[in-house]
RNA sequence: GCCCUGGUGGCGGAACUGGUAGACGCUACGGACUUAAAAUCCGUUGGCUUUGCGGCCGUGCCGGUUCGAUUCCGGCCCAGGGCACCA
């Protein structure tokens, strides 16, 4: 056995068995229970970066373990090929898309392999691969005929930098999500899926997701966002409907409080409602506005915090249970696109209709008293709307009820005159997928002039992504390649043009879970393996997809269940987020005001005698400033490259620093201290082998008589066995299981004892201690297990059980309190009773001192553990 | 404003069901080995106090329950994240 750890010849020997041995392709096995372990696949950016690394570990980690366990485990990998930065890539060095895209693939392919996961890469798929994007359109095509996806001309976000439409949940504070440019709204026709018609379902079976992080649930509930209200009518005046062209037709509205139905003394109507833009054709001021709110370079961000505008309409609307005329606003705070895009407005109960009503001086009416009938909205107006359920005054025959009582009564006296019903109402809409790029899938329609929008017929699929296009920056090319948009008509044969409107990426990543079951099935979209291997047993990525990925992806799961394609509706179990991957930030002023980062390995950082942080510099002495801590990013120079610290290293050192340094759910903050003293420890695990290799043969433990040490050096080691197996199994904390597995090195580094029994009790304890590290460090463990004498690999070696007789204990420490104040320890022997425990106790010298002289008034014992004396 | 996390030494973190607060690692300091350095090994490392045994304080703050609270309950403070004219 070489004497001297040396990671990189470790490492390729152990990747090389593995792949001469196709160690972890897998294969349908009925009957034995599977484990699909799923790390969210990566885009193709070019290099891998630490956050992907401290990912991929964590799943490779419980599949390793899973597989010990006896699990048939699937681990597999793809990319989510499709996406903008290979068109900017593409702008920039005039390469296609495609090629930049595969080349990516290539190279962060070999830097996976060189981390040692445990993938089969036989199943390994590509977004941007025809033979799988063309089911992306297969599907859309189903979901045209099912009435889920459908065509419509709307406001849409258009983000001026990227030049594309934005889905609302890819805007964020009014900016786009990936170029943080000002959204401005558009119209343009576009493809919608009626993810709202899951809306009810995909918020109800949130419920039945215990593997998930509360907080996911909770923000995708959030998301979704059920309110119980009623929706009633407002019956159109004569000058409304004469303006309307239309007779005897009513304004909807949507309110969770018609409890404050009678505190009525407006409807305000979005700038975009149908009244409005009929009123806006008389009114030249009104139709400016309109105009205004329309255009909206205004940010939604900014709306929040906007003051209160609006014009009347002049036209009035019918309250449906007084029959009193109220007038009909246009108001900049009503949103078109949440229930009816109208607002019953009672000032004296909604903040927002309060601040409106001030500022246009119309009526306030309160309805509503606090329990106790202490506050008045009319009496007290600088006290601004009472927004709280309370108890109804001044509302006719519905004067004197709670809230509650209030909205069931006046709701069921709506229902009855058919001007009102009790309605859910969800703040989810439907996601808009028409992407006005060229590096996405295709959306199978053809538009003719005499049929209108033709789907593109399922034997002509796929509809291919010419690949060899290098775009300018300026539009979708493929709006420039009549090669690709000249076609004929489906339907009546005539000249056409093909959509160039591309899917939205969420389309491909939304089921690319599926396709890896059945990844060479060419004839279907998935086939009986999916049953077998779906759903996901462990799901593991980053929060920032805790919405948008994992809603589409449970949406488009159940829309496949409606197909009749897959049975399950749930595609994952158990959800892990990791945390992100954190680095200290350091930066200095250079000329003209500007400001330059330093990377961390760079700094010298300057320490007092508590050994604080009190100032930094760099090997020339000049000063940096030190900004906290951020994840690695480029721009700010703290990036730290996976290919040299795996150079500089070895995969099990990352590994390891990366499992032991914080619970996965936490941040990582990096460490070059961290990354070497987890280096140390993998160097003295493999010196403590060595050693013991050469120590010579080692006898069979059975039978073997053992001394105390003996004894319990085995009991920590079928205690460490015991830890590991329930911290990686159960818990999912690495970081403990590590540190368990180092004490059982040190209590062994302590024990010095060359005698056969010792030999043979070291040997089972590096055993244990090889078996506990695998899943974590893979390769330096495949290599220790041999030079411990097996023929066999250890990643074939099932996870062995704790041998309850060495766990026992003879004599045990008990702690002994008084008072609840540690006192004293005892030694009692292991099945001793309470009057035992009690007595040693009570012996105890220095607890003697404290019990002299007072009274005992109770003593509480807990065997095993400790007694507590109360004087 | 609503929802969700979290707050423990110089640092990352541990204490899982209420039962020894600070496991394990890092840093720092002291020592051994070495011509020297690196590497390695040994020891110390929450604060105050004591020659020593030991004692007092200590898990964001205030209070409660309990023989006993980092853990449970109530009220606050702070930090991070999500949502936000959603009627």
């Amino acid at each position: 056995m070489q004497e001297r750890y040396d990671p990189a010849v470790v490492e390729r020997a152990a990747q090389d068995y593995w792949n001469a041995h196709d160690a972890f392709a897998a294969r349908e096995i009925p009957g034995r229970e599977k484990y699909y372990c799923l790390s969210m696949f990566p885009y193709p950016s070019g290099r891998l970066h630490m956050g992907h690394v401290r990912n991929y570990t964590i799943g490779d980690v419980l599949a390793r373990f899973m597989r010990a366990q006896g699990r048939n485990v699937l681990q597999p990998m793809g990319w989510d090929a499709f996406g903008l930065p290979a068109e900017n890539a593409a702008i920039a060095n005039g390469m296609p898309p495609a090629k930049w895209t595969r080349e990516n693939i290539d190279y962060m392919r070999r830097q996976l392999k060189s981390l040692g996961l445990a993938i089969d890469w036989s199943r390994e798929l590509a977004t941007c691969d025809a033979d799988y994007y063309q089911w992306n359109q297969w599907l859309f095509l189903r979901m045209l005929e099912m009435g889920i996806a459908y065509q419509k001309t709307g406001t849409v976000n258009w983000d001026p930098v990227d030049m594309t439409v934005l889905a609302n949940e890819q805007v964020i504070e009014g900016r786009g999500w990936r170029t943080g440019a000002l959204i401005e709204k558009r119209e343009i026709p576009m493809y919608y899926l009626r993810i709202t018609d899951y809306a009810d379902e995909l918020r109800a079976a949130l419920d039945d997701l215990p593997g998930w992080p509360e907080r996911v649930r909770a923000m995708q509930a959030n998301w979704i966002g059920r309110s119980e209200g009623v929706e009633l009518s407002f019956p159109h005046d004569a000058d409304t409907a004469h303006v309307l062209g239309e007779r005897g037709g009513a304004l909807k509205v949507f309110t969770t409080r018609a409890d404050t139905l009678f505190g009525v003394t407006f409807v305000a109507v979005a700038a975009e409602h149908p009244i409005a833009l009929a009123a806006a054709k008389h009114d030249a001021k009104l139709a400016g506005f309109v105009e205004k709110c329309r255009r909206g370079s205004t940010m939604e961000a900014d709306l929040a915090v906007q003051e209160k505008k609006g014009l009347p309409t002049g036209l009035h609307v019918k309250h449906p249970l007084t029959g009193e005329r109220v007038p009909v606003w246009v108001a900049n705070y009503v949103l078109m696109g949440y229930g009816e895009g109208a607002v019953m407005a009672v000032p004296a109960h909604d903040e927002r209709d309060f601040a409106f009503a001030l500022s246009h001086d119309l009526p306030i009416r309160t309805v509503i008293k606090s329990a106790n009938g202490a506050y008045d909205t009319v009496q007290a107006p600088w006290l601004g709307a009472y927004a709280e359920p309370g108890v109804t005054v001044d509302s006719g025959e519905f004067s004197g009820l709670s809230s509650v009582q209030a909205v069931a009564r006046i709701a069921a006296v709506l229902q009855s005159k058919g001007l009102g019903a009790k309605r859910v109402q969800y703040r989810l809409r439907d996601w808009g997928i028409s992407r006005q790029r060229y590096w996405g899938c295709p959306i199978p329609i053809i538009h003719c002039v005499k049929c209108g929008a033709v789907p593109v017929p399922d034997e002509q699929l796929p509809v291919r992504l010419p690949e060899d296009l290098v775009p300018d920056g300026s539009g979708n090319p493929l709006a420039k390649l009549p090669a690709f948009y000249e076609c004929n008509c489906p339907t009546c044969g005539g000249a056409a043009r093909r959509e160039t409107d591309t899917m939205d990426t969420f389309v491909d990543s939304s089921w690319y879970f599926l396709r890896f079951a059945c990844r060479d099935q060419p004839d279907a979209m998935v086939d009986a393996r999916a049953d077998y291997w779906l759903p996901v047993d462990q799901y593991i990525g980053g929060i920032e997809h805790a919405i948008l990925h994992l809603l589409y992806s449970r949406f488009w799961t159940r829309v496949m269940r409606d197909v009749g394609l897959v049975k399950l509706s749930e595609p994952f179990t158990h959800l892990l987020t990791q945390g992100m991957v954190l680095n200290h930030i350091y930066q200095r002023p250079i000329l003209n005001g500007r400001r330059e980062y330093v990377n961390p390995t760079q700094v010298t950082v300057q320490v007092d005698e508590q050994g604080k942080r009190v100032g930094a510099t760099t090997a020339d002495g000049r000063q940096v400033e030190y900004e906290g801590l951020g994840t690695m990013s480029k721009s700010r120079g703290n990036g730290v490259d996976p290919n040299s610290l795996v150079e500089k290293y070895g995969a099990d050192t990352a590994r390891l620093f990366m499992m032991f340094t914080s619970p996965p759910e936490q941040s990582l903050e990096w460490s070059d201290e961290g990354v070497q003293g987890s280096f140390r420890f993998l160097r003295r695990v493999w010196k403590a082998v060595h050693e013991h290799v050469a120590a010579g043969p080692v006898p069979t433990l059975e039978a073997m008589p053992l001394d105390d040490a003996l004894k319990d050096l085995r009991r920590v080691a079928h205690h460490t066995l015991a830890k590991v197996t329930d911290d990686i199994g159960r818990r999912h904390v690495f970081n403990t299981a590590i540190a368990a597995v180092m004490e059982l090195l040190n209590a062994l580094g302590k024990h010095h004892d060359n005698s056969p029994a010792a030999l043979a009790v070291h040997q089972e304890a590096l055993e244990i201690a090889v078996q506990c590290l695998a899943p974590i460090v893979p390769h330096i463990t495949h290599e220790l297990w041999r030079e411990l004498g097996h023929t066999g690999a250890l990643i074939d070696e099932p996870w062995r059980k704790a041998d309850e007789s060495a766990l026992q204990q003879s004599l045990l420490e008990v702690v002994v309190q008084v008072n609840g104040k540690l006192r004293g320890r005892v030694s009692v022997p292991a099945g001793a009773d309470e009057e035992v425990l009690r007595t040693a106790a009570l012996a105890e010298e220095n607890v003697q001192r404290f019990i002299a002289g007072a009274a005992i008034r109770k003593v509480v014992v807990v065997r095993g553990k400790l007694v507590n004396i109360v004087v």
